[in-house]
Parts: structure tokens; C-alpha cells; sequence
DNA sequence: AATGAATGAGGCTTCATTCAT
DNA sequence: TATGAATGAAGCCTCATTCAT
């Protein structure tokens, strides 16, 4: 009853994917329907174990609530820290960072992670500090970092970065939150490349020093 | 025991005040805690009444939460459409029309009512439907009409404007948003008006025409 | 202000009034809906008064619909017991006694009122007992009479007279349960007509003695 | 802890039994109270389980009573219509029929539903709906085909074969109804036994083609 | 006598949580 | 460890009845 690829029996695997298969079909759910509205039983059914099962796991709804979130926000946004090529025109910089965060973030599932964070937060304020030293903190730090850059280098007129950087995310976030409700209903309208690249010119433009010429995009 | 002010008997006047007092008690609990979560025997007992009384004046949950919106948000979105000044420049209509969203529903307690919408539609279709076509269609409209006005004479560069309303949507509604959940714990510190006139300053700039003259906020 | 007419002022004479008013509105209330899903304040606005009036008539639900049985039945069986030719043959005897229960009562809303009482009787024991006494009993002895009478004379074969009066009973009160009732819905398809006619030649001819000879419908 | 008289554990077992004890209790206090009078806790509680037990099994109120409903009354259709033997006479098959519908389901509890039915259809019309195509139309069409086959054996004088079941069907809905309700308060004086066969007698005389001979009973 | 606003008990239904197996 | 039957608290809504005017 040994298995071969690793030294635990093959059920006890089973039990060590468990929570990660919860996770996932909470997720899932929790984005498609709300914190309240979701049933454990249909988070169980998903995840192809009984309700009770998934008391062995999480001790309660709100526990599983959390688990959802530090699984799958907190990780993303250190690879963003990484990646920042910085010999590159601040406009260059912005635009790429802003676009990172919609492709990398916003159109997946966790998009619709943002949205529910926005929404139930107000039920769970401990996560939602969580969610703020870890997530929003981090991620302002970011952009704020760039439009200083741009301000330092003159490609941008002297603005606040941080309340700027309030102002770029709002779009984006509002994206994600189009994108994971029902509200506009004719958001299958809204296309979202126009959107981004839209929302980008009008920033670059509102954003670059009275002096600077026109940058095209790429 | 006449009241002096009017003819009518004291209690008689309560019938009056009744659906006023409710929707006051049910916009602030709603706000508070979200639709779903909003108990109606709260509400009553927040207006002073019972539960049963609720159901006189309206006809169930949504309904009232209906009314609620009607005579918050969409009261509001009926003054503006009628209040605007055709002789002004694009950029101050603009201005003002934002700006008196954020001050006539943004800043004020209806600005919940936006998050609620943005939070629960999802789970309440009827709502969502009702939404959308009393409020969000109405509004958008209302900017749609200026920015191409901005265009039409000038004033703006040439831009799709239901995509550039809904970019300049985002921030306002992200504001309401942020003002009403636990979020960005450090919300007290965003000045909104200083956000307001960044954005404003920001999104104007973008918009402009590139042949324009600068134009100073008034 | 006085009445021409009578020594009481109209006001009054509206009072008196009241009571039927609000009798007639039951009746056709309860007939059409039962006891249980006629709602008090209907009837009080289809008799043109407010609801807490109807409190000042009747005590309570109960004693409104003990009312509007003693009211709309009990008269009509006296009537009946009058109005028989006793030099006729029994054949033609119990055929205009039957169809007389069906034109007199059965077609007209009292109809409704006696499938009411085997709808709702079982609420009201007390009410049971009355209406047995007064209507049942009375009316059955009518037609046991009959029957009597016709195997006396040798016009019918010889039968339990009791028995036959239930047995006869039952598709006339079945024709007024389904003339007030959902139930068969293609109730609108049977012709109460031809089905009397239908089931008292049946009847007759199950009912006469062996060597009689046929009876002709008048 | 094995149960002898079958693998599974006794609780398992218990889980089979369930919808049996529910639909056993729903069905003696639909029949005492009346479908809107009964409440779904007190079901629970003769059952012996819990409020929320009960919607383990069935869907709602509704479904708990077509449940019932099937259980009781169209099976027992089901099993008549397939056990009519076809080389008797129409005489005796419509005996056994009539006899079997009272013996099967009138003189049983079951008959307490069909005055059920009678009673609260009219509050209840998906309820009514569903009691006239799975039962009234089965279980006339049913009895209609024996007659017209008599008639057409020449065992029968013509006649319209939808009215008479309707006639037939009266005197035996009635017996129902009287045996369900406190109405005839004399009802213990009602001898079932001697009113179907008077019934029967009856109306087999009222139907035998004038040529036939007298038919025995068996 | 008449009004009609107000009440609150009661029923159906949902679902997070428990626990015997 | 896994199951899934069972629980019961809680919420929405109805409507007979009361009572201040």
C-alpha cells in the first residue's frame, strides 16, 4: 500500500489535498456568489466531499473565508515587486505596471477576490486589516513609487502620488468589479481592452508635464 | 387638540411621516450592514414601529429597498438632468455635474446605496434590473450627453464617450466605495476633497482638446 | 333630517343595514374562497365599510360565518316542505322534488354555501350540529317521504327509503361541489342539465318496480 | 453492531424508512386538519424528526402533499387499471371497480384526501391541477371505458359514458366527504356497506340495457 | 357609529453546524 | 478520516384583532 513517488500512503495524499481542493471550490464560489450566499454544501459538493468533511478542515464558514484570501491574494503581489524594469520612461513603467495588474490580477478569478474583499469586508474587519497591510498597502507602494519617478524626472507634472495613485487604481478596480457583478448589465458592452487602453491614454495625458510631447503607446 | 400647524389630528400626520421615517430608518440600515443582512424587524424598530406596520407602507424587502433608491439616488439624478446650465463651457458642466455627484450622492449616506448595488446585485437580479435602468443608465446618459457635447464643439478631443464615462464613473464610484466599507483602514486619510479635484484636474487634462487654452476650476 | 318614509333619521336606518351589507359580502367571499382565505378586511371593503366596522356587527371570523349560514340556509328548506302536489305520482313527485333542489338551490349561490359546509364544517363542530339539524335532517325526511310513499303504492320496488336519500343526494350536492370548486377542470364542460336529466332517469329506472311500466319526463 | 436482517448500520436504515413515517403523518394530519390548517412542524414532530428533517425529503408543502397523494391514491389507480380482467361481463367489472375504489382508497384514510381536495383546491391551484391529471382524469377514464364497453356488448342501453361516470363517481365522492367531515353528525348511522350496495344495485338497474336479464351480485 | 393605522403571533423555509456511525 | 442525516435558530411575510381618534 506504499506508494512509490513519495513515502505516504496513497489516501493519506488524498487528505493532504483536501484543503487546497476546498480552497479552490470556494473560491470559486464565494466569487460567483458572495460570502453569504454561498452554501457550504455546495462549497462540499464541489469539492467532491461531504459537508461534514469540510468542518474537518475549517472550523467554520468565516475561517474558510479567510483561508480563500491569504491563499490566493497575498501571494500575487510579491511577483509584482519583482518585476519592475527600471531603466524604462516612467511612462513606459506606469503603463506597463497598470496593464500587469489588470492581465495578471483583475481578469482572473482573483478579480473577482478584489470585488469580494470591497464587498464583505465590512462583515469581517479583521480581514479586512489583513487586507490592507498586506494587499492594498503593498500594491499603492508600487505605483506610487513610479509617479514619483516620472515627477523627479519631469515626464510628469508635480502631482500627489498617493493621491493619484487612489485615482489610477480606482478604474482598474472598478474593472474588476464590472467584471464580477451583474451591474451594468450590458457589461458584456464594456470592452475591457478599450477600456484599459482608454483609461490609460486619458491618464498619461491628464498626468504628463505641459511641456512634454505625446507618447505613444507601444 | 387641533395642531395649530395644519388641521390634521396629531396621529393622522403620523400616517404621513410614516414612509419617510422608514425609508430613513432602511437607508441607513441597509448602508450599515447590506441588503441581505438588513432585518426588516431592525428597520421597523429603528422607525419606532412594528414589523407588521412596515408591510402597510411597503410591499416587501425589495420593494422598499426600491424606494429607498428612488428617493435617494434617482431623485437626485432627476434634479440634475433638469439643472444644467446650457450656456456654460463643456469642462465646467463637467466639473459641476461630478462634482455634484459626489456632493449630492457620493458624500452623503447614498453613496452606500451605491456600494450596496455594486455588493448584493448579484444575488438579487430583480434589484440589479431596476438598478440599472433607473439609475445607471440614467447617469451615464447624463455624462454621455456632455461629453459629447465637449466634443461636438471642440472643446474635447475625440473620444468614445460611453467608454470615457464609464473611466470617469470609476473613480467617483471607487470613492463611494472606499467611504463606505472597512477597506483601506487608513480612509480617513484620503481627503476626498482633495481626490475630487485631482481627479477632476486629471480626467479635464486628458479630455482637452490639444489645441485648448488651460482651464482654471472656477 | 328626519325620513319621510320611517320615524328614523337616514343615518340610522344605514345602520340597520349594515348588517346585511356585510352578511352579503361574506357569503360571496366565503363561497368563493372558503373560511380560512376570505380575508376580513375584503369583505369589509366590498361591503363599502373599513374593517374595524365589521367588528362592531359580528364578534369575531367565527361568529360572521355562523352568521351568514343561519341566514342563507336555514330559510330555504322551509319553503320546500310547503310546496308539494300530493296527488301526483311518485315518479313525478321525486322528480320535481330533485330538480327543485338543484333550480332553487343548488344553481344559485346557496349552492356555494352547501359545499362550504362540508369544507369547512369540520372547524366548526358546533356549527356541524346546526346545520344537521336544521337542514339535513329536514331536507333528507322530505324526500324519505317520497320514497315511502312510491314503494307504498307500489310505484317503486321495494328499498331502505333511508339509504336511497343519501344515495339520491349525492350528485346533486356533488354538482354543486363541483360548481364551486376547481376541481375537475373541465368542470365547464359538464352540462348540469344533462347531467340531471341523466341522473334521474337513471335513478327512476333503478328505482321503479320491476313491472312498471316506463314513465315519460312531463 | 451489525443488524442481522440487513448489512446496512440501523441508523443508515433509519434514512430509508424516513419519507415512509413522514408521509404517514402527513397523511393523517392533512386528513384531520386540512392542508392549509396543518402545520409542517406538527408533521415533524409525528414523525418523529425535526422541522428541517422534513425538507431533507420533500422539496415543500406542496410536494409533501402531491407525495402523500401518490402514494395513497395514484398508486392505487395504478394497480386497478391494470387489474381488470377482461372477459367478465361489463356488469361485474364495473362492480369490482366501484367496490375496489371504495374498499382501496374511500373507506381508508386515503379518503380523507379526495374531500381534501374537494375542500382546498380552490386556495391551491397548482395543487388542483395536479390532483385533476393524476387522478380525476386517470380514475374517469378509467370506469368511462367499462362503460362504453357495455355499451357496446349490448349489456348496457346507450348513454353518454362521461356523464354517467360523473354520476357514479358523485354518490361515492360523497361517501367520502360524509365519512370525513362531522357534517351528517349521524354519519356513525351511515352503513357504508349497505349504501354501496344499494348504490351499486341501483344504478346497475338504472344502466342495464331493457332487454337484459337481472344480473346477480357474485 | 366609524375609521384605518398599528400590532404581533404564527407559519414556511433556509442553512450553518453537530454528531452517530 | 469521512459521511450525511438531523437539528433548530432566524428571517420574511400574512392577517385577525385592537384602539386612538
Amino acid at each position: 500500500m506504499q506508494d512509490p513517488i513519495d513515502s505516504k500512503p496513497r489516501w493519506e495524499r488524498r487528505k493532504d489535498a483536501r484543503p487546497q481542493e476546498l480552497l479552490a471550490a470556494a473560491l470559486a464560489l464565494f466569487v460567483e456568489r458572495g460570502f453569504a450566499s454561498t452554501r457550504l454544501e455546495d462549497v462540499a459538493k464541489r469539492a467532491g466531499v461531504s459537508k461534514g468533511t469540510l468542518y474537518l478542515y475549517f472550523e467554520n464558514k468565516e475561517e474558510l473565508f479567510k483561508a480563500v484570501v491569504r491563499e490566493n491574494i497575498v501571494h500575487a503581489i510579491g511577483e509584482a515587486e519583482g518585476g519592475l524594469a527600471t531603466d524604462e520612461s516612467s511612462v513606459n513603467l506606469l503603463r506597463s505596471i497598470l496593464m500587469a495588474w489588470w492581465e495578471k490580477v483583475g481578469s482572473s478569478s482573483s478579480g473577482g477576490l478584489t470585488k469580494l474583499m470591497m464587498t464583505e469586508s465590512g462583515n469581517f474587519p479583521e480581514l479586512a486589516v489583513f487586507y490592507n497591510e498586506e494587499v492594498v498597502a503593498r500594491g499603492n507602494a508600487l505605483v506610487a513609487r513610479i509617479i514619483e519617478r516620472g515627477v523627479a524626472r519631469g515626464e510628469f507634472r508635480p502631482v500627489d502620488a498617493a493621491l493619484v495613485t487612489n485615482i489610477l487604481s480606482a478604474p482598474i478596480i472598478m474593472l474588476m468589479m464590472w467584471n464580477n457583478s451583474y451591474l451594468p448589465c450590458d457589461k458584456k458592452n464594456i470592452d475591457t481592452q478599450a477600456y484599459m487602453a482608454a483609461f490609460i491614454e486619458l491618464s498619461l495625458r491628464g498626468l504628463r508635464a505641459d511641456g512634454a510631447v505625446a507618447v505613444a503607446a507601444p
